[in-house]
DNA sequence: CTGTATCCTCGCCGATACTG
DNA sequence: CAGTATCGGCGAGGATACAG
């Protein structure tokens, strides 16, 4: 699904693991299957695949083969898929300004749930 | 994991089924948790209250037990959860705009390749 | 009303090996 | 180089029942 999409909920494939990565990597220029692979440290070339395919199914990335040898493919976001950029660099920012505040909290109600002295409100005491 | 967020990729739950729906939901105040089943069509208690939970571990709500008879607990977002709005605001505005686009695409993509007089790159001949 | 406690399904994702 | 073919784990999320 598209985060923050709350009336509809199609299978979009956004919130996957990979898709939002690969959109970042295709954001100067085409890539090839192998270039790709190396900034998605240790995806595997069948999740690669799926993944781009259905980013091809969904048109937001074109599949260029050239009949070379050895074999060449070429992917590349569509016009469809630039507009994700936009989005995507909001949440980008938003990551930068507030992860630290959010990687506190946790860390604050980490050690309130384990402070005997303490406890907020434990749920389980 | 927060979406488009390439460099780190933290347990943050917002890609997940319900975050960024229950943050929407919390908008325009504090909300009840049989109040957020409501819009939540379908979501079980347990669900519900293990995404909650997680979002104010995370800092993003507030959890606040009125003692009274029935129950009343009230869920609201904090000054971090609000700052989630913006990017969301920006998905939401992408999803109204494009994603008629993204089904068109997909509905010719299956077209494509179910017809077998005019299969483009058909990788299932 | 606001949750817990179990059980279970389903599909994403990874590992590995093989092919044109 | 750019995939495909199989197998399998694992965890999010749903169904159901029960509790304070």
């Amino acid at each position: 699904m598209f985060v923050g999409c709350t009336h509809v909920a199609p299978p979009i494939r956004i919130g996957d693991k990979w898709t939002g990565k690969i959109i970042r990597c295709l954001e100067t220029g085409p890539r090839r299957f192998s270039e790709l692979q190396i900034p998605l440290a240790g995806i595997t070339p069948k999740v690669l695949t799926e993944t781009l395919r259905a980013m091809e199914r969904d048109g937001l990335v074109t599949r260029t083969v050239y009949a070379e040898i050895p074999p060449r493919v070429e992917y590349e976001l569509t016009p469809l898929g630039r507009t994700l950029l936009k989005p995507m660099a909001a949440c980008c920012e938003w990551t930068e300004a507030h992860l630290p505040n959010l990687l506190d909290a946790r860390e604050a109600y980490e050690h309130r749930a384990s402070d005997p002295l303490q406890p907020a409100q434990p749920h389980k005491p």
